[in-house]
DNA sequence: CTGAAAGCGCTAACAG
DNA sequence: CTGTTAGCGCTTTCAG
């Protein structure tokens, strides 16, 4: 069997509530007697029986990090970032649980004896019953990445709209006016921002486009090949298209270069998201990258405050976004410049 | 406060023994009684707290997935697909604790107290005194991805012999003849083992190469570039080079193409591993797929048995690879064919 | 088949 | 500053 305080009690001949107030470092204990036990402690190697002080303090010392799912494909960056993020924050004083939230049949085991807080790292919105249960059950609870409506929860996105008012702003700095949008997936507010990013920096840069520029989508490969290929067959053609998502600007490539087109020689293409793949496609996409790791680590750290310290702060607050210049985009001459 | 067997058993009119005994399906209990208690636990929603099992029983079902290191960079794949495969297999029976050995000062908090089982997916030989600490306090460990020298542990790695055997078949199937060899890192098991399937290939097939075919490296990107001037200087010219991993690879094509030669039409290019961008970079490269997740699942189930049954096999198991056919090997007519 | 009692290792009133 | 005592929620002898 292993070490316990008692063991140590005996040792040191105290009782063995004396040594664990010493070994948490009360102030209530001779300084001298203190040193004494913990010297007795190390020696001993003891480690504390973390199921006793977690029964009796009733934390669990586990922290969950939950994903939306952990069979889509495209969450290999994200799981890593958002695992560095927190674990860079909460150090051993926490135990990382890592898991798909659709690897839970039911929500039985979720509560809070078994977590002291969880993170959702959310992609979509089938994990709303998932939040609504967090909440209802008052289990400490930080939202990542997506904005949730209905329940009000801490909850930490990426600004959205900047970060497509900045890579729409570039498009109109590289001298392009004829700048179309493919729309993300209806309804989502990721969709709505990154359109009112667009909108208003063409309007701020007094940029006319043609009727037919905006086509929807659905955040997909498939979609983005597909509306592509709507504006491709439009009278005045863009010479660049504003891609909702990094998945859509694949599948428009896909049609671009099917027609025998080239990007970005013929048509400049900018994505959103930053994924892995986007650096090293050809040619590699110039993209807006949503600061996930910053997220995570900030959000582990509000997490923690609530905890510990029962500090609350339920409103949304954005994250910036970066400007990643890549190889999608070429610099038009204006007309008056030649 | 939340629900506790007591407040069942006070429901039931039984002793919280009883229901004890009836929630864990014990053989001694009236079927009757079973049954209504059990009725009555879920009515009242009733989720056992794992702190007090876990101090009586001494099991904490937590499960540790350890990394060498969450800092390094090539991670991502390896992680997502790591927690992916040990996830599906622990379902909600454990939790999957994920963190980077290098997180830890010190592993006096990692003991058979807060850790049922430990997986470590080894990346290098930085983590041996982990390995060694584990096995001296006698958790159940498995090591998955390297072959671990030393200690006798439960080792899944990939069988990397037969996966460069593999590789070194196709480039000789496509016709090639001056295949060069750059080398991993000296000391190293894999280094070894795939020098070895190299080797085996070429003399299964009888074919003979020059001296100064076989350049040492150090499994990084710098290594690949030096290594692959090195060979771009021989006097008589590979047509194909087998790199031993990806990133020495990548390496490998930066030299090519600053010499203005091109992949694969001067010299074919192949890797091992199969990292994230391999897929992406231009050409996409063919190298030898590492069955990370099936490696994980396959570990995980092996520590479950370990943990619940006992059954041990410290023996080191091989898994295959897989030949990944990508862009970057060009078929070459061979003399006597025009 | 069921219950009483003990105890896992720890923390926290309460009393000195 | 230190010790006594109780109890967190659960499982497990041991008796019936």
């Amino acid at each position: 069997m292993s070490v316990t305080i008692k063991d140590i009690a005996k040792l040191a001949g105290v009782s063995h509530t004396t040594v664990s107030r010493a070994l948490n470092d009360s102030p209530l204990i001779n300084p001298e007697t203190k040193e004494r036990i913990q010297r007795i402690a190390s020696s001993l190697n003891y480690t504390p029986n973390f199921s006793a002080r977690s029964l009796v303090l009733d934390r669990s010392y586990n922290l969950g990090l939950f994903f939306s799912t952990l069979h889509s494909g495209t969450t290999a960056g994200f799981l890593y970032e958002a695992v560095k993020g927190v674990n860079d924050v909460i150090k051993d004083r926490y135990n990382l649980i890592v898991r798909g939230i659709d690897d839970y049949k039911d929500f039985h085991n979720i509560n809070r004896k078994s977590f002291d807080g969880l993170i959702v790292m959310s992609q979509s919105a089938s994990d709303q019953p998932f939040i609504e249960y967090a909440t209802e059950k008052e289990i400490p609870l930080i939202v990542l990445n997506r904005q949730v409506d209905g329940v009000q929860v801490m909850n930490l996105v990426p600004d959205d709209k900047s970060g497509a008012y900045r890579v729409v702003e570039y498009l109109i700095r590289q001298g392009h006016r004829r700048i179309a949008i493919l729309e993300g997936k209806p309804g989502f507010k990721s969709t709505q921002a990154r359109r009112e990013g667009y909108d208003e920096a063409l309007r701020d840069y007094g940029v006319q486009i043609p009727g037919g520029y905006s086509v929807p989508g659905e955040y997909d490969l498939e979609s983005g090949y597909a509306g592509m290929n709507r504006l491709l067959e439009h009278p005045v053609r863009p010479t660049a298209v504003f891609c909702s998502n990094d998945d859509m600007a694949l599948g428009a490539v896909k049609a671009i270069t099917q027609r025998r087109l080239k990007v970005p020689e013929d048509i400049s293409v900018v994505g959103f998201d930053d994924l892995l793949f986007s650096g090293f496609m050809t040619p590699a996409l110039t993209t807006v990258r949503r600061p996930i790791e910053a997220m995570s680590r900030e959000g582990a750290i509000r997490l923690l405050a609530f905890i510990e310290k029962k500090q609350v702060e339920k409103d949304t607050v954005y994250f910036h976004t970066e400007l990643v210049i890549r190889e999608s985009v070429t610099t038009i001459q204006e007309a008056n410049d030649q």
